[in-house]
DNA sequence: AGCACGCCGACT
DNA sequence: GTCGGCGTGCTC
């Protein structure tokens, strides 16, 4: 027929083995609205079963084949741009993902459809026959009387059927009912619903144990989320449903809805002075990025150096340019300072892209984007993915941080994806950091970066003087005389100080004194680490949490104990030490509710606290002149982990935390604890010396093959059957040696494993891992897509999963 | 991954 | 005889 063509579309739901573009005709009537990047809804496979995807190829010749048809067309317009589809490709090709979860990744999350299945009685249906038993017929006669197609979920949850029953399928096929596949968009909803206690409460009311605690818990609080309820109480959302169902905990919608500008575009604009070298700095990047090559640089300024003012500067003339930018920050949450300064200078032509934010605000600001109505947009990793238009410059801050890299399907470094975007539209991408990256510091030393530095601090502002304090001395306390004395003169001046705790090494965990048994999760191999917010033993890695115990799981006795610093233990000793001290605690017991962040760095700015003690997040983006006194409890655990990045991430933490003293016109002081004070990390972090820290490392780097000199490709399977799994992953070795052996034999490679990781079993599944040395490139990337391919088409470890992760933010 | 086809055992 | 168990193979 003429005028009649063919697209290829990415299916919704495909395993990678699986995931290709398959062919579909478009009926004459679609014809108009079938272009590249519009949702389109196909029947797929032997039942002709409805599936979502996305166009994202028109065949130029004509069907051949015997080819089936697109359904429908969800789109009226395309969502994005050929750049992004360009992206899904680049992404499918770079993180071994499906094309679908590329093209998911690229849209904000809240315009994805859902495909649902509606069921609706059939009225030419005889149901007075035995075909129907009585539980189908109930329901068959329910719909009958509405007239109404429901959502599959909704229906059996109103019969009281799990998720999972196959009653209504059955009913299906007997031709008792309709059935209906649509998509719906889940709508941006403004609100978030909140549990309290009903008004009326029926006294006679039984509860049971969980439930009680729910109970007790809602009327200290009045209202809380169904997450916050889950945690504090140990229970699941079955609990929260069922108190609803018996009428004594009710639902409220709670508008949450919070323009991301509010309160922060009222400050002045405050102008913009540029020293002598951050000038420099400018002039030079301008006029990088006015070239209009493909480039990329490095900033390197010391913390305090006042890069966020070089940014600031930049964007301006970027805009003034009439082209777009983007700015990223690791972690919005911990960042509220810069994004305030962004806010106030570039007022309604910034967009936001905030954690926090609902769906709906979130396809908002992602709109205003695309149309062009906000021009700078600021977010953390998926920012990256903005529909700017005429993107001129993408500014990358505190680029060292691993927030960039995507730890999940598809696991993209936005890093990676800046430099592509760039390279797009002849647009400067500028890495900002006072501890670059190792890797990015070597590709800035060998000139495929360029490189630009600010040595000195804004406004002449000295770096702090620091001092490290041998603690096997004082072995037995948590704050060390020396920084007891430190805090007690930063007091006594009305100043103020932060205190960093390292968090890996101060989980506290339960152990039995008598067998040594320590208490580990039942689903992984790993210990539980004790939460003094809610008073249970929780699970970092899915979950689980158990009340305190009081006996040991093993031998029975009475004889746990805890152990392990937390934070809030140092909080109880410097209380003893400081009695008249005002301290603020900042960890993720303090900070699990929205919004506790920003408001406990401002009390702290406001000069509400005197003390600001807390793990990692106190180091970061903190910029308060108050502070003159920075101290680290101990460093020690993180050093000796054994992940190659762990030197480079305990310098840049130290250098960071020690940075945040003396930022004012008050000289700063610093004072690392640590129990081995010869160890060179922690003396050159002291010194502030990052460029003697990248000589060593660099060293060590290419001694031991390590990233620079090659990239890192780790392939994880995991299973419920260890026995299985590891088969799996030995089968898979085997097929790697032979394909690198024979098609692939020009790769230089190093293969480490198949391994067991240290972390075990998470979730009930046991992992295993292969670590391959390797270069990243194209052919690499066939390589190990051919094998995963093959893999998922072995039906003998249908039960094992596996992934391929290129450069992971770590191998441990 | 779903889903249908297909070939064997426990029932009306 | 048939309903339904899950082994195998395909998906434009």
């Amino acid at each position: 027929m003429p005028g009649m063509f063919t697209v290829g579309v990415a299916l919704e739901n495909a395993v990678y083995h699986m995931d290709k573009l398959y062919d579909y005709k478009v009926p004459l009537l679609l014809a108009e609205k079938a272009k590249v990047g519009v949702r389109v809804i196909v029947p797929f496979g032997n039942g002709n079963a409805k599936r979502q995807g996305v166009i994202l190829r028109i065949n130029c010749n004509q069907p051949t084949k015997k080819l089936k048809s697109i359904c429908e067309i969800k789109d009226d317009e395309p969502l994005v741009d050929d750049e992004m589809i360009k992206l899904v490709f680049w992404l499918k090709d770079r993180t071994f993902c499906t094309y679908f979860d590329a093209f998911r990744c690229i849209l904000p999350t809240g315009v994805n459809l859902k495909l649902s299945t509606y069921y609706g009685a059939d009225p030419s249906f005889e149901p007075n026959t035995e075909i129907l038993p009585n539980d189908e017929k109930e329901i068959y006669l329910s719909l009958l009387k509405t007239c109404k197609f429901v959502e599959k979920s909704k229906l059996l949850d109103a019969f009281g059927y799990k998720p999972d029953s196959i009653i209504l399928d059955k009913l299906y096929k007997k031709g008792a009912l309709l059935r209906n596949v649509d998509a719906k968009r889940s709508l941006s909803d403004k609100t978030q619903t909140l549990y309290k206690l009903s008004s009326v409460q029926d006294a006679n009311t039984v509860l049971t144990k969980k439930q009680q605690a729910v109970f007790d818990f809602l009327s200290d609080v009045g209202a809380s989320t169904a997450k916050e309820l889950c945690y504090f109480t140990g229970v699941t959302d079955a609990v929260i449903k069922t108190l609803v169902k018996k009428g004594i905990v009710e639902s409220i919608e709670d508008e949450v809805y919070r323009s991301p500008l509010q309160g922060k575009s009222l400050k002045p604009k405050p102008e913009i002075t540029l020293s002598r070298e951050q000038q420099e700095a400018f002039d030079s990047l301008y006029s990088q990025f006015e070239q209009g090559e493909k480039t990329v640089s490095l900033l390197y300024g010391i913390t305090g150096s006042g890069k966020t003012q070089v940014y600031i500067k930049l964007i301006e003339r970027v805009l003034a340019k009439g082209r777009s930018a983007i700015m990223m920050v690791p972690e919005i949450a911990l960042t509220p300072q810069i994004v305030d300064k962004f806010c106030s200078y570039f007022g309604d032509t910034i967009a936001v892209f905030h954690s926090a934010l609902s769906l709906g605000e979130r396809m908002d600001e992602w709109k205003r984007v695309k149309r062009g109505e906000a021009r700078v947009v600021i977010g953390t990793r998926s920012a990256v993915f903005a529909p700017v238009q005429d993107l001129g410059l993408i500014v990358i801050d505190e680029e060292q941080e691993h927030t960039y890299k995507s730890e999940q399907s598809p696991r993209y470094n936005a890093k990676e994806v800046a430099r592509f975007r760039c390279d797009e539209n002849n647009a400067l991408l500028v890495l900002g950091s006072a501890t670059p990256d190792v890797e990015s510091f070597a590709r800035a030393k060998s000139g495929i970066y360029t490189l630009n530095t600010i040595k000195n601090r804004y406004s002449g502002a000295a770096l702090p003087k620091v001092v490290t304090v041998d603690m096997a001395y004082e072995a037995d306390k948590t704050i060390s005389s020396e920084l007891a004395e430190a805090l007690k003169e930063t007091l006594t001046k009305k100043k103020q100080a932060i205190l960093l705790i390292n968090r890996r090494g101060y989980n506290t965990f339960a152990a039995c004194s008598a067998c040594k048994t320590v208490v580990t999760c039942p689903n992984c191999s790993i210990s539980l680490t004790y939460h003094h917010a809610n008073g249970r033993l929780m699970c970092h890695y899915c979950g689980y949490s158990q009340p305190i115990a009081d006996s040991c799981p093993s031998c029975g006795k009475r004889e746990i104990r805890y152990s392990g610093f937390g934070t809030q233990m140092i909080e109880d000793d410097l209380i003893k030490l400081f009695p008249e001290a005002r301290i603020l605690r900042m960890d993720q017991d303090t900070t699990m509710r929205k919004n506790s962040h920003e408001k406990a760095l401002s009390a702290f700015a406001a000069g509400e606290y005197d003390i600001l003690l807390g793990t990692q997040m106190v180091a970061k983006g903190i910029d308060f002149e108050n502070v003159t006194l920075v101290g680290v409890v101990s460093v020690d655990q993180q050093l000796y982990n054994d992940d190659f990045r762990s030197l480079e991430r305990t310098f840049s933490l130290l250098t960071q935390v020690v940075g945040r003293a003396g930022r004012g016109q008050n000289e700063g002081k610093a004072i690392i604890q640590t129990l081995t004070p010869e160890n060179d990390i922690i003396q050159l972090a002291a010194e502030q010396d990052y460029d003697e820290f990248y000589k060593t490392e660099i060293d060590i780097r290419r001694l031991m093959t390590y990233p620079p000199f090659c990239d890192l490709c780790v392939i994880n399977f995991s299973g419920a059957d260890e026995n299985k799994t590891r088969l799996a992953s030995k089968m898979f070795f085997n097929s790697f040696k032979e394909l690198a052996e024979t098609d692939y034999k020009n790769q230089k490679l190093i293969v480490l494993g198949p391994l067991q990781p240290r972390v075990a079993k998470i979730n009930n599944k046991f992992r295993y891992r292969m670590i391959v040395k390797c270069k990243n490139s194209a052919e690499f990337r066939r390589f190990i897509s051919t094998l995963l391919v093959n893999f998922g088409k072995d039906t003998k470890f249908s039960d094992v999963s596996i992934f391929a992760d290129i450069n992971p933010e770590s191998i441990l």
